[in-house]
Formats: C-alpha cells, sequence, structure tokens
DNA sequence: TAGCATTGCATAGCGCGCTATGCAAGTGGT
DNA sequence: ACCACTTGCATAGCGCGCTATGCAATGCTA
C-alpha cells in the first residue's frame, strides 16, 4: 500500500519555517536602519526589562544554546550595544548593561515589531489572533517535551 | 504616556521564530542518521515529486533566495544526494536529478517529519489543528504582501 | 582540604537564511 | 546583426542557529 504524499504545504514544520523567515526578513528590514538584526532585538527585549543580567540569565530566557548567545553578545559588544562588567560575586561570570545607545532603540525597535505582528495578523479576527498564539504555545510545549533528555 | 511593554511571550513573532527553531531541532535530530538536514529535507520534498527540476524552479516553489538554494544544492551534490545535468534547451541551466541514495530515503525521511508535525499538535484537537494550520498560512500571505516590492 | 564534578564562557566548524556582485547565455527591439 | 536588457547560476560575506571542545572558576564531598 502506498503511503499519502507528503504535502509541504499542509505540513506544520514547513509552514512554521516558512512563517518564520517571513517574519524575520520583515523584521529585519525594518530595524536595519536602526542598527540592528533580529536576534540582537531578541536580546534586547529581555535587557530592556532588566539590566544587568548574565549570558546564562539570557539563555535560560530565550532557550538558544549558550554558544549562540555569545556569538550575539559578541557581536552587540561589537556594536556598540552592549558592555560586559565583572560580575560582582562569580569571576567566571559577567553581567550585561545596555548602552545609552541601545536603550533609546527601544521605541522605535518595538514599533516595528508590533508592526510587523500586525501585517502577520490581518487576515484574522480578534478571537482568531488569540487562538493562533495559543496554538503556537501549545506547538511549543509539545515539541520541546520531544527534546533530547538524555544529555 | 508610556506604551505597554512589549510582551515577547505574546509576540506571534516571536513566537513563531521560536517554534520553527523547535521544529528544525526535532526533524534535525531525527534525519541526521539519514545524512539529511533540513532544506535538504524540503529541497528532497519536490525532487522526490517531481525529478529533473531547475534551480530556478525550486527557488520559485520554495521561496528560498537563489544564493540559498545554490548553496543548499551544492552541500546536496557533495553528499551524493543529486546530480546536476545540462538543461537540454538553455546552456546558463541545469537540470537537478535524484541519486538512488535519495530516492531510497523518501520513506523514512517523510516519516520522521510527520511524527514531529504530531509532536507540535499533540495538544490539539482535530478542528484545532486544521484552524491551526490555516492561520499560519494567512500569516504567510500577510508577510509576503508586505515584501518590498521595488527592485 | 584535596579532588572531582559542575558551571560560565569562548571558540571552531558547519547548515542555511540573507544581500550584493559578477558572468555567461538567452531575448527583444531597432 | 547589433546592443541592451533579462535570466540562470556561482561566489563572497555576514547573521544566527547548532554541536563539540576547552579552560578557568566554583561547589561539593569524601
Amino acid at each position: 500500500m502506498t503511503r499519502d504524499r507528503f504535502d509541504r504545504t499542509r505540513s506544520a514544520g514547513y509552514l512554521a519555517n516558512h512563517m518564520a523567515r517571513l517574519f524575520a526578513q520583515r523584521l529585519h528590514e525594518r530595524i536595519r536602519p536602526l542598527g540592528l538584526a533580529p536576534a540582537q532585538f531578541m536580546t534586547l527585549l529581555e535587557l530592556w526589562d532588566e539590566d544587568g543580567l548574565t549570558q546564562r540569565d539570557l539563555v535560560d530566557r530565550l532557550d538558544v544554546e549558550q554558544a549562540t548567545m555569545a556569538n550575539t553578545l559578541a557581536r552587540m559588544e561589537r556594536d556598540g550595544l552592549i558592555e560586559r562588567r565583572a560580575h560582582e560575586a562569580d569571576a567566571r561570570a559577567k553581567t550585561i548593561h545596555l548602552t545609552r545607545r541601545a536603550r533609546d532603540l527601544r521605541g522605535p525597535a518595538e514599533a516595528a515589531a508590533r508592526e510587523v505582528n500586525a501585517m502577520a495578523m490581518e487576515g484574522m479576527e480578534a478571537a482568531e489572533r488569540e487562538r493562533f498564539v495559543v496554538a503556537i504555545g501549545k506547538a511549543v510545549e509539545g515539541l520541546k517535551v520531544g527534546a533530547q533528555t538524555d544529555r
């Protein structure tokens, strides 16, 4: 018996990838004039809320690998968005602090992100948007559970 | 007046990025044993359906940049998944053909993808899953419309 | 307190998005 | 036939995911 052909246009995974690429493109073209890239914006969202976090804190909150965050922070430091200072109690760690420049970008950058979110959900009613966000959350949970736990 | 704080856990764009990373991770860990990476699998989905496409065809169907596809195809050729032959009518173009090895991977690779999709939608009812896929489609449309058209 | 495991971070290497370029081959208009 | 425009592809360079390593600082425990 022949299996159904795999239809990428109905595959949640394929669609999720496509959607995420488009989100990143629309966001990037709007925040590039500010000197920002998507992962930097994501990182700033945390730091705008709470300054002085460690790399470890950011890794935990944003769910990326430590090496990924290390590189993103290196680019942000290079671009004058953050400074790293010695941690008070732990000589291994460093605390991350925003520069004036980074602080000033909050308004325009968040506005850009809201704009992109609005574009994406333009064709949905309020209740539909709500369900959409909830559903993505469920998918995230389902996919997290399946992570390799054996390390 | 102070704007609402931007809450990433309720931002469609942030969630979309997170979900897509998780989808890619789960898929990759399942198809890595087959010698495949996610973008290669995506490309194979088209070629399993129709062999002998050109790079241009793949770019149009999968909505990635030409340069991205060129690199993905180079890796696939290096890994013995495809061969490129001279196009019959156009000396600039090449047609892409699957190797035996690539053809044989269809079953296990598609099974892996179905498995990951199932994980993601485990916590949803049938109707909810349907709405989810439809909603992602709407988001894709909304985000595509906003693409820079001025080139 | 000496020794070992854990933790925080950096770095190398690779997949895969993107933009920007460049070249050769095809096409259309005069 | 010629020239300009377009089209198909390759390449360089960069952002940002990932795994795998390595090192120094910390913590735990015998």
